[in-house]
DNA sequence: TCTGGGGTCCTAGGACCC
DNA sequence: TCTGGGGTCCTAGGACCC
């Protein structure tokens, strides 16, 4: 009698693969003699710290700290800054996530240096999971130049916090799989863990969750599902399950469609003017747009809004947004653009010093549902979707802002601060690295 | 110049209408 | 004229994550 594989249903098992200090590790990769220097890379407009070398992690430096209050710090032990460099990181991620992709087909890119990977139809192939890590880190650091750090467990979640043992405790060596561990094992490491390094735990559950008398990852496992439901409702009860190794969530290979799509962005500097807001305006549109293209989607409904400085009380404080519903769901950059301006024009007050202005695209539905209005002409239809292939396709060929809308304007007056960026050494020809 | 990110999902509550 | 429920739309803001 033979047995029916697969019958069985398999323990889930899920790794997942991290870059340490991500935009840290791949600007240290082009630039060598920036390695045990501490570093950051900060965000969008040289904001905020957003990624930080082990160096300046030990200094206390918290993530998303603003960089000018690092300043005196900064001095006082050389931390260097970079602007962020997207494009470069972007190059960096794929790398990473082909060459997981070799280990495993079920995997799950979550951001741009993290991926989950189902493992348990593939663990055969090693004498033990903690091999299957170390190949991947290995594999990754050879290829890329990259440190990876791998978590395992039975849930998403359990893997999530598997990586973060395997970064802190250097005993792990880099992987960590918590299916490996006996019980006493286990509980040693969930016990001295806060439960705030959980998944989908941060700060205002944390503190919730201590003042119940659950402090650790433990306690949290423990805890029983009914009092979770009750003061936090369904998601931390599912989060108790993962934790107890029971896996509620499963990959997500096909990413989900957004229902909401978001750019923003604060200027470099205060803006008042009607024409510089406008032209800030329709540049995030044209990205919502490409965003929710690339998805294959449509909007009905589009907000705009724009906010003065909310660090600076001193000036007078506005922040308007307005909704504005489409007569038809549409994916076209220049009507929505039209409509975006069209409320901006409602909300834009003289006399304020604005920071900051962003468009946000909701009422999202698949463009191939899409509802056809009675007096639709399908030849402008044909000859919108024709207008908007073409101007994707030349973006992505010859670069952003090749092609696009007239209300975008050609000054850059407002645009981000950026003031140390590195080059784009892996997907420019004039910005390659030299090796002398 | 004088510094403070960006994105997604979710919900409370006000305004308005029936 | 007064009272109330319930629905929808919109705005504001909380929470989380990287």
């Amino acid at each position: 009698m033979g047995v029916a594989i697969g019958a069985v249903p398999r323990a889930a098992h899920f790794a997942l693969v991290d870059v340490n200090n991500f935009y840290v590790s791949c600007e240290r990769v082009f630039q060598p003699r920036l390695e045990r220097v501490p570093l950051v890379v900060l965000s969008n407009n040289d904001g905020c710290a957003v990624a930080r070398s082990s160096e300046v992690k030990a200094l206390g430096v918290k993530m998303a700290t603003p960089w000018f209050l690092l300043k005196d710090l900064a001095v006082q032990h050389g931390i260097q800054a970079l602007s962020s460099n997207y494009t470069l990181y972007g190059d960096m991620s794929e790398r990473v996530v082909s060459i997981l992709r070799d280990f495993s087909p079920d995997i799950e890119v979550y951001s741009i240096d993290e991926s989950f990977l189902r493992i348990d139809a593939v663990l055969h192939l090693y004498p033990h999971s903690l091999a299957m890590g170390e190949a991947m880190r290995s594999r990754i650091r050879q290829w890329t130049g990259l440190p990876v750090c791998v978590g395992m467990g039975a849930s998403k979640t359990l893997a999530k916090l598997a990586n973060h043992l395997a970064k802190k405790h250097a005993v792990f060596n880099g992987v960590c799989d918590l299916n490996a561990l006996t019980d006493p094992e286990l509980e040693h490491w969930l016990s001295i863990t806060e439960v705030g390094e959980v998944w989908g735990v941060g700060r205002q559950i944390s503190l919730r969750l201590q003042a119940m008398g659950i402090q650790t990852v433990w306690d949290l496992r423990s805890t029983s599902q009914k009092i979770l439901r009750t003061h936090f409702g369904v998601v931390m009860e599912r989060t108790c399950s993962e934790l107890n190794g029971i896996s509620c969530l499963e990959l997500e290979e096909v990413v989900p469609a957004k229902q909401q799509i978001i750019a923003s962005r604060s200027f470099g500097r205060a803006v008042t003017s009607r024409e510089e807001l406008e032209e800030s305006v329709a540049t995030h549109m044209a990205r919502a747009c490409e965003k929710l293209r690339a998805q294959s989607s449509v909007a009905a409904m589009i907000q705009v809004f724009v906010r003065t400085n909310r660090f600076k009380p001193s000036e007078p404080q506005y922040s308007p947004s307005i909704a504005i519903r489409l007569a038809e769901a549409c994916d076209d950059t220049l009507v929505l653009t039209d409509a975006a301006l069209t409320g901006l024009g409602r909300i834009f007050k003289a006399g304020y010093r604005y920071k900051k202005a962003g468009v946000v695209l909701s009422s999202i539905s698949e463009k191939a549902q899409q509802q056809r209005g009675l007096f639709d002409d399908r030849a402008l239809d044909h000859k919108s979707a024709d207008l908007m292939k073409v101007m994707d396709a030349l973006n992505t060929r010859f670069g952003k802002k090749t092609v696009h809308s007239a209300a975008m304007g050609n000054t850059t007056g407002w645009a981000m601060r950026s003031e140390n960026r590195s080059p784009h050494y892996t997907t420019c020809w004039d910005e390659l690295p030299f090796v002398r």
